[in-house]
DNA sequence: CTTCTTGCGTGCGCTAGCGCACAGAGACGG
DNA sequence: CCGTCTCTGTGCGCTAGCGCACGCAAGAAG
């Protein structure tokens, strides 16, 4: 990040009635996100909600036993803490730094203040709610039928729509804590996708030589959710953003 | 059904201010849901929102190549139908009917205009959006980490929870279905469970005998999301309900 | 340049769950 | 009472993924 960020990079900041954006402004806190870092525990209450610029979050849930599972992921299209305008304050599960970068934050009161006087904020937001219970059922339904390669496959194109550029920084250890998988069979599918020409790695650094092969090797889960996310929150009807066609 | 259903005996219905109850009443309408009827298809428009009273459906997910699984299960403490208020309109999942009995329905736009006027009837559809979201996340845990017994015993306990009595009808077919594993997975995973007294089955009728020993076998998910959904809509402070210990 | 840490590769035995095939047994209509 | 359909039980070979153990090599630290 050579380029301060702004706010308006995060698109639902951006697609903010210009009133309410010019409000939040000041109360805006940019804030590094470092990997690893956790926003939030399970069932912690929410102080903040967490606007990403170009980092990502990823939504774990860690069982008592230690195994935990992916889901969902957060970057720019969205926040982190829907819990707060939701009415819960809190949910069970954890949010932590997958690729480091920047986000904003606000004052968790602040937001739901601001939400509950704006009907078209409220709608924004509960527009992207539904995009993250799509994502989540489509995890259920992946963790059920499809094999690690596909669900790798599904895991890097959800990054890398959130990334700018080809490349992420991750060991094939935390993609496997992410998939709630072993390490080794990563390692595995991330051979295949090597071998292939897909990808191309090396501890802990990830290049993404063919998105298009990616696409194909993985499930149909990754086209459903992009799909209904880019229909609840980039279709606007009669405006000039409409038929935008991507995540970035 | 002996007796007649009140709206009343849906918990949602019944939370809503007095004021708009009255208004709704007019516009309630009591449907029979038999076995297996499909009150939307993934992708359709929702024309309806559904109140369950004694019957009990499914959100599922049907694959391109036919798989499904269950991504969530409804009953008389919620409705069918949250993208009507979230704005999506539609989602990409199938509503079925999993327990036949009877639920009072409204025109989506009525409701629609209803929530969008009373900000604490929109506060409570938001509070069971977000349980359903923390079921939708523990299916997608538990479809990773537990096993097919583990995860029958889940099932058959949220399916009490929504029923009266302790008798399913629901053959081993369709819970396989619903869980997306086999047929015979299902029926190795019950007859554990009646050779250990828990269950009684035949032919589509299941007895659960000794629910206590059901929720030891369970996995920690139908304690998590059963904890989650009793705070996020049963724990009301400083009102009569305060304290409710369960689904029903 | 050495040493240590971190990330990746690999092999091996094991189990859960799959797909398939078929058999028996209750329900039910004629 | 008989044929038919639906539901459940069972057996068998197969594979994906697990747990574990160990080796190796690239960077970082000294």
């Amino acid at each position: 990040m050579s380029v301060m960020p702004i706010p308006q990079q995060n698109h639902l900041l951006a697609a903010l009635p210009a009133e309410v954006q010019q409000r939040l402004l000041v109360n805006l806190e940019l804030i590094p996100l470092p990997l690893g870092m956790v926003l939030y525990e399970s069932g912690d209450a929410l102080r903040h909600v967490y606007f990403p610029i170009d980092a990502i979050v990823s939504l774990l849930y860690v069982m008592e036993n230690g195994a935990s599972a992916e889901i969902s992921v957060v970057g720019n299209e969205g926040l982190i803490g829907v819990a707060v305008f939701m009415g819960g304050e809190s949910t069970p599960s954890r949010a932590i730094v997958q690729s480091a970068g920047y986000a904003f934050r606000l004052l968790g009161k602040q937001f739901k203040d601001e939400v509950n006087r704006h009907s078209e904020m409220l709608h924004l937001m509960l527009r992207y709610t539904q995009a993250l219970l799509t994502q989540m059922a489509q995890t259920a339904v992946c963790n059920r039928h499809h094999s690690i390669d596909q669900q790798l496959c599904r895991w890097l194109l959800l990054s890398l729509d959130r990334l700018s550029g080809n490349q992420l920084v991750m060991t094939q250890e935390l993609i496997a804590n992410m998939l709630g998988v072993r390490r080794e069979g990563v390692t595995e599918a991330a051979g295949k996708l090597q071998k292939l020409g897909v990808i191309e790695y090396s501890r802990g650094h990830i290049h993404v030589l063919d998105r298009c092969k990616l696409e194909q090797l993985s499930c149909e889960c990754y086209a459903v959710v992009k799909k209904e996310t880019d229909r609840l929150l980039f279709y606007v009807p009669a405006e000039p953003r409409q038929g935008q066609p991507a995540l970035r």
